[in-house]
DNA sequence: AAGGTGTACTATGTGTGCTAGTACAGTAAT
DNA sequence: ATTACTGTACTAGCACACATAGTACACCTT
């Protein structure tokens, strides 16, 4: 029987996301800075859904989307894990999103008052900030 | 009788945004970059609507929020006009939507190989370019 | 007076998100 | 084998946002 892996997720009712968003982007957070390590075991979809309240359906679709991604692995009747191996995009798949990502930020803040350099040392030190909290859990 | 400034938007079915947040969008954008000069006077509700082959109720809510947002002026029985000047927010609100926005920017760019200088570079030459346009329209 | 303007309604259809309930197949422990 | 837990797949209903369609009203210019 391996340890189930407790997730601290919140699920926010101000927040604009949906629930099962909500659910998607923090387990892939916890994931990608290593809170939760490669191959640990998860809540179960009933589980997870009595903790936060919410319907076991709500969890299945986030775990779906997410075995989607290649950031979980299910198996009938033993549970859902985090991939060993995370899945690899190619260069250009990298690049795209990343441009996206770009587009939509720009446009969130450039109708605000701060220079192109504030804004990329904003985000330069947010990411650094992130990369810090990584190695912390190491 | 103002001439009427002609707006150059493009209805992407694709796009996961409703059609009104695009229009909103849009007009913002090109008002910020100085496409649409303060003062224009913009198309009509039943006249952009019939340009996108779209509904008037739809042009009339991303008036409304444009209008709300600051940024158009509307005159019932005249039209709706770019607002001469660009209402401000405070300092406080200027750095909560940027940090809202970079808190859904990181989001999705921290699972891709990305180191955070890569990114940031970036996101620095992105917004060098629109301002380099901005320019360009002077 | 006529026509174009923004605005405000109501009604209808569609899609998404969420809940609720049920059912089934796979796995492990007893 | 039985039991209990797992993921998965349905159906049904409810609420909400989005978009369309139609109508009506007040305003302004010509």
């Amino acid at each position: 029987m391996t340890k189930v892996t407790a997730i601290a997720i919140q699920i926010a009712p101000g927040d604009a996301r949906p629930i099962f968003r909500q659910i998607v982007d923090e387990i892939r957070r916890e994931i990608t800075t290593g809170k939760i390590p490669a191959g640990a075991k998860l809540p179960s979809v009933r589980g997870l859904a009595m903790q936060l309240t919410i319907n076991a359906n709500t969890v299945a679709k986030a775990y779906t989307e997410l075995t989607n991604l290649g950031v979980l692995e299910s198996r009938k009747g033993l549970g859902v894990f985090a991939c060993e191996v995370t899945q690899q995009l190619s260069s250009a798949e990298q690049s795209d999103k990343l441009a996206q990502a770009t587009q939509v930020f720009i446009n969130d803040v450039m109708h605000l008052d701060f220079t192109p350099q504030q804004v990329s040392d904003y985000v330069l030190a947010q990411l650094n900030q992130l990369t810090q909290r990584d190695k912390d859990n190491d």
